[in-house]
DNA sequence: TTTTCAATGTTAACACTGTCAACACCAAAG
DNA sequence: CTTTGGTGTTGACAGTGTTAACATTGAAAA
């Protein structure tokens, strides 16, 4: 099998479709996503999309699900046991920097481009993962003490509004005009929310 | 000025353009909704609404903006000074319903169905103007000493992305399979965010 | 009162879109 | 070799936002 452009079966069009939508999403945004762009930037017939992916969507849920896992990857590259106050802030900043440098797929992920999301499993399964890693460390940092000792979930999903504010007010330009360094107002955000919940708070002098 | 329907022109077609429009988000969401059979709906011509918005996304941003004021003066109508911790809860909480009960119209004034969302003076004004009473309060709270001594502007975005990444996982569906109260969840959140920009943080025993 | 004219409305058309049905081709299994 | 299922294609339909050209109206100007 060589390389050639005009064989009549195009190599792997799933892939090339996902890669073409990722890269047309990161310049044009998700709104203006087109099938039939795609298709045409590939090389292969405006419907040929359909031997692939049954609709739009479902290749939205692709890109989504794989969002969230490389998302998950991201932050389980740092240390998340032992529990520490520091492991915690950092993981939370790690999710609003996958955020802030994949805006659109950070849009497609959660927005509402795709509808009834929840009747995709592939998806829930993805975003699961990605919010796994931030409950195992929450439940850490509870069994240890260190947390209010309440369930682990609902500390979890605390950090998560936390993180996903941050990183959706950020998407949407409404810290733009701030005239503070950002990364350091990130932090101070995460910092704030480790500390609603920690069960001795430490005292916090800027 | 009789009420009939059938004179040349249309009584007030901005007016029932907005309308239109909001009763159609609410049943079939901000991405379906369509200019062309907004028209036909109120029974003008498809293009008839651009002698009155200069294009779809105007027209969006009026409604934007309509929700930001509502969001405002719903706030609004809790007392905000003197502070008090009770209050500023209760703020929170009213910012989640108002999104629990609009959700649509707030993917319109938050998600991106609107681009370029700063360009538009008016949208912003508009949001600035809901921000405004949170930062009012926890300004409030820091010259009475009950809050950090940070900037409030700072501690005040802390409030609005908690409230705001509760709603927006809320809407997207992200908290529905909860086992617990729903309410009960949303001020155990916006309680953990105030907690974590006092002073001095009560200890929480659930 | 008559005229004028900007605001408001209309139709027709363009260039897109997602999606389906019908047909064409090709590679491998029987 | 034949069949068959996966893959690709063309053509069409219904819908969209938007513009250009033209029509009607009502109220202010003459």
């Amino acid at each position: 099998m060589s390389e050639s452009n005009k064989k009549y079966h195009h190599g792997d069009v799933p892939r090339a479709l996902m890669e073409a939508a990722l890269t047309s999403i990161r310049e044009n945004g998700v709104e203006r996503l087109s099938l039939r762009a795609l298709a045409r930037d590939i090389g292969i017939s405006q419907t040929a999309p359909y031997r692939h992916f049954k609709d739009k969507t479902h290749l939205l849920v692709k890109l989504a699900a794989e969002g969230f896992y490389t998302l998950a990857a991201q932050k389980r590259d740092i240390r998340i046991t032992p529990y520490s106050e520091e492991n915690l802030i950092e993981v939370g900043i790690a999710y609003v920097q996958f955020a802030k440098s994949h805006p659109e797929q950070y849009k497609l992920m959660f927005g509402s481009s795709i509808e009834n999301r929840r009747t995709y499993e592939e998806l829930m399964n993805a975003s699961h993962a990605a919010f796994q890693c931030i409950f195992e460390q929450v439940e850490e940092g509870v069994k240890a003490g260190f947390l209010i000792n309440n369930d682990p979930e609902i500390l979890a999903k605390s950090c998560w509004t936390t993180v996903h504010g941050i990183a959706s007010l950020l998407i949407d330009g409404f810290f733009q005009n701030v005239e503070y360094d950002l990364d350091e107002f990130i932090k101070q955000q995460v910092t704030f929310n480790v500390r609603g919940i920690s069960k001795n708070p430490k005292d916090i002098h800027y």
